[in-house]
DNA sequence: GGCGTAAGGTCGCTTCACCGAACCATTCAC
DNA sequence: GTGAATGGTTCGGTGAAGCGACCTTACGCC
């Protein structure tokens, strides 16, 4: 039993049962934190929407007060009325308590879904995905200065790599991880220049995947994520990383 | 709306909350698969355990049963009772249905996981970590003719690598993968000579982490990985993967 | 040999999330 | 002005999960 109980611990670790409001707020929240859906956009009707989600109507109608509660929403009532995405949505929720220990956590397991979304798309990606990812390159050059359209880009650049992976599995994870990654991101300041030499590294890496070079967009990423990493190094009180997998 | 399609396709597909049960019974029974509780192992009492899992008698009770009659666990009344690791539990479980499919999405997570783990434990992993990494490539070396007893090893020496690592949400990751492998690992035939060959990877990963090369360390687990999925190609339909993302 | 105790096994009640469906209220197209 | 599409409201039903009390078994210990 030695060695094995940092493995072994999470194991007896309480069992937390996501409910199915939680699940809900927090994939149209995120989705609408992310610019998956944007400002303006229009949710499906309520009782179409349940059934897309298979769930009661009822439920959904909880999520969406909530959401509409924290300002992400809009709903209007009549003949054209409808849900709408709000003008201004909030960047970030309000994680708050134990968000130093949590960032590091996100951190980490973005290291992985970043490495694993370049590893495949480099062997699997198609020219046109790597074109379109070039397109966005350019386009953030484009924005240096206007922050909240530079992160959406770079949400859709990141989201981009992990469709060149084909795989809707990493997919998923790395919508999770940008989400999550937003909220942090927003907590920082981002000076042009950290912005322009965040977008070099975009740029080596698709040259990386462009020469099917999984390895070396895997050593580009893992320099553009440290860059993050850094900066939030400086705001955030410490790693406190412990001796086997941090307990 | 149009590129988005992948990613937003996956903000409206249904939601599935986790019950309180299933999620109980796929943690112990993933570590009881996994080798993480050893046969002849006594769980805690039933009132203490569940405390520490946060939940009802009850439902752990279900929890149990359930892995009792599916040959994990078995109970003993009395003084001395208890619950204990079956003997021989089953190896894997009858996933079934949608295997075929299911299987290379947890292929490709497992790229993104390995890759990972290899990473930041390059980076972060102590001199002794990557001491008992080696001391467990050359314990695999001696048992390549009893399956059973090199893959526990073999789960170990993966889950090690996430605990070098130091990141708890990357070794919990492993650890489900590593889950979901086995019941895939099971399935295939495991003549000597390959299991020889994965170990020979086994130790080049090694030799990668020691040199703090994190990206030589991901192409060896790469090439480590596909020698799975090449196994495995032989025996599934096929990967199916759709234009973007496999939809 | 019997008694206490530590375990698993059983039962019944309560609570709460989720579902389903009917119905209300508002607004606009026509 | 009427009807249809939409969000808003209410209420009863159902099943999962929790809580607690009690039963049963078997072993250590006096």
């Amino acid at each position: 039993m030695e060695e094995r109980d940092a493995a072994l611990e999470a194991v007896f670790k309480p069992v937390r049962p996501t409910s199915t409001f939680e699940e809900t707020v927090e994939r149209l929240g995120s989705a609408i934190r992310l610019g998956l859906l944007a400002p303006r956009d229009k949710l499906p009707p309520e009782r179409e929407l349940a059934k897309q989600l298979g769930i009661s109507r009822s439920t959904l109608r909880q999520a969406l007060t909530a959401l509409v509660q924290s300002g992400h929403l809009v709903a209007m009532r009549g003949r054209t009325g409808g849900t709408f995405v709000a003008e201004r949505p909030p960047l970030a929720e309000q994680a708050g308590e134990p968000l130093d220990q949590r960032a590091w956590a996100v951190l980490d397991y973005r290291v992985a879904v970043e490495a694993g979304a370049a590893l495949l798309a480099a062997e699997r990606g198609d020219e046109s995905q790597f074109d379109r990812l070039e397109e966005l390159v350019a386009r953030m050059a484009r924005e240096l200065e206007d922050f909240e359209e530079y992160r959406r880009i770079d949400v859709r650049f990141h989201i981009g790599i992990a469709e060149a992976a084909h795989s809707p599995r990493l997919l998923r994870a790395m919508t999770d991880v940008q989400a999550q990654m937003s909220d942090l991101i927003s907590l920082i300041p981002h000076p042009l220049e950290v912005l322009a030499r965040s977008n070099e590294q975009h740029g080596r890496v698709v040259k990386a995947l462009r020469k099917r070079d999984g390895p070396r967009a895997v050593k580009q990423m893992r320099e553009h994520t440290e860059g993050t990493e850094h900066v939030l190094a400086g705001l955030l009180p410490a790693p406190a990383r412990g001796p086997s997998a941090g307990a």
